[in-house]
DNA sequence: CCCCTATCCTGAGGGC
DNA sequence: TGCCCTCAGGATAGGG
């Protein structure tokens, strides 16, 4: 499932493969995939615009078009926006295609179809509550101890909750909470508001690491996430504990434990992670 | 405020 | 070989 590293990757892929290039001719499959406005008008919105640059909010990603509004494309659990040659051959769940003046075709593809789409104004995205309040970017210089002791330090919730809040943190998911939380040495079922200042600094050095690492192997290919190419990423064979659940730890060769926390299956070394 | 559950949806995998 | 069941989960809404 696309966290912030995959959709990472494919911002900074977009940003090479449709930057510049002009909008040909567009077609909705699917117009219920576009939030807003109408899926139905999407086409005559989009065609004849140049995108500019592409952007990433947390999980989604935010292609500029030179109208200065924005297409905005969250890939849920099993979306794909892929660039290719416009004669290839189309696949199954292909839901919006818009040709480009190079000869290649962007395309959103989604099985599962919870991912979405939308289009205008930053500030019409934000209205329309299609682009939600996200909290702050864990890749950045904003990301403080004072940033992710505001997330923890109050709250009775579990790690595992209040990180996969994207309110608070915005981008992380279900495999890098649990990765993260591993590096550090905290089980994602602790309580927020009784972990020790040392725990807190823990999580704040693990989770940009999890993700920078996950960032330069292209993202984890475990579900069916594939990047812009329709490459597979292979951070996957990075992980720690997320998908490991009654394997031995890496570390210490404990059986690692898998339980649902926060309804999400979640998976810590009982030993590493007090 | 926070938790849990249902909802959306398809494909993979297990059991028979 | 095929059918049914369960499970996977990001975001959101509704109930407790």
């Amino acid at each position: 499932m696309p966290e912030l590293p995959e959709v990472e990757t494919v911002a900074r892929d977009l940003r090479a493969a449709v930057s510049g290039r002009r909008i040909e001719h567009v077609s909705v499959d699917r117009p219920d995939i576009v939030r807003f406005p109408d899926g139905r008008i999407l086409p005559e919105l989009l065609t004849g615009q140049r995108f500019e640059n592409v952007d990433r909010r947390g999980k989604y990603l935010l292609l500029e078009l030179d109208s200065g509004d924005e297409l905005m494309v969250h890939l849920g659990m099993t979306g794909h926006l892929l660039v290719c040659d416009a004669d290839a051959p189309v696949a199954k769940h292909t839901h919006i295609r818009a040709s480009l003046d190079d000869g290649n075709e962007l395309r959103f593809d989604d099985a599962r179809r919870f991912g979405r789409v939308a289009y205008g104004s930053r500030e019409a995205l934000t209205a329309a509550r299609v682009l939600p309040k996200l909290g702050v970017e864990p890749l950045s210089d904003a990301f403080s101890q004072e940033q992710l002791d505001a997330v923890l330090r109050k709250t009775t919730r579990t790690v595992k909750a209040a990180l996969l809040d994207q309110k608070g943190v915005a981008g992380l998911g279900n495999i890098y909470i649990d990765e993260a939380c591993f590096l550090a040495g905290v089980r994602p079922t602790r309580r927020c508001h009784r972990l020790t200042r040392r725990e807190r600094a823990a999580l704040l050095d693990a989770i940009p690491r999890v993700l920078t690492a996950a960032v330069a192997n292209r993202g984890s290919s475990v579900d069916d996430y594939r990047d812009v190419w329709n490459a597979r990423g292979s951070n996957q064979e990075r992980l720690q504990v997320y998908g490991r659940g009654g394997l031995p730890c890496f570390v210490c060769g404990t059986t690692l434990r898998r339980t649902t926390t926060a309804g999400r299956t979640t998976v810590y070394c009982p030993h590493c992670q007090r």
